[in-house]
DNA sequence: TGATAATGACCCATTAATAAACCACAAGAC
DNA sequence: GTCTTGTGGTTTATTAATGGGTCATTATCA
């Protein structure tokens, strides 16, 4: 079978898989962590911590952040501190915005 | 039952999560798309954009990346440049690291 | 070199995620 | 005000992930 591909991803989302995975990878063995510790910290199989490493696309992103967590691994360049006030900001900045979208003249906020 | 809660989450990493759910219905209504539409682009439904924009840990990871990279969400603070040399380094760092994890001594290196 | 243990890859049973359809409600347009 | 439509919340059926186990390979240490 020469196109398993059930799903079509983007060359970013794709990237930024592949470094997360690395990134995990190289925390876990720089900190001299088995595959099977780290799973057992973070409460998953040792078959999961595999594929995440492996940069499946399938993973649970809660398994996946919590591993990242473990290691040390910054997400979002953020601490914890950073990371609540983006939250907050973030919320606040959600409230103010429309509650449903509506297609308000058919000028598509396309360009990024 | 109101939390079934299987699984521990640190704070850290149900943190990351909320922030990335955030930024991802703000970046969506911004754009004025609705869900449907989002959920078209993405190749998902638009039950699975509510669960993302929600923050539910269970989503897949690659949905979630592949729907932040649509809406132009940068995940790591890095560009497709960027992300691609982050892999390469960290690609190069990997493969001087040891191949696998022996308890030599008893050390753990646990402090960080 | 030989011993030991971690890794990688596979299997299967169970569990959970996902898709699709429906509904009621609310937000925005007219 | 009415009407349209996006959203949130269900339910159900299908699909896929996860856990747990085993096995072969290989890296690491004595």
């Amino acid at each position: 079978m020469a196109k398993p591909e059930t799903r079509a991803y983007s060359s970013y989302s794709r990237d930024a898989q592949a470094l997360l995975a690395q990134m995990i990878r190289r925390a876990r063995i720089e900190r001299e962590m088995t595959a099977q510790d780290l799973a057992d910290r973070a409460g998953v199989s040792r078959g999961l911590i595999q594929r995440i490493e492996r940069g499946d696309p399938g993973c649970a992103i809660g398994a996946v952040f919590e591993v990242a967590a473990i290691l040390g691994i910054r997400l979002f360049d953020a601490d914890q501190q950073t990371m609540t006030a983006h939250l907050q900001a973030n919320g606040a900045t959600l409230a103010l915005l429309p509650k449903s979208v509506r297609p308000s003249g058919g000028t598509v906020k396309d360009d990024f």
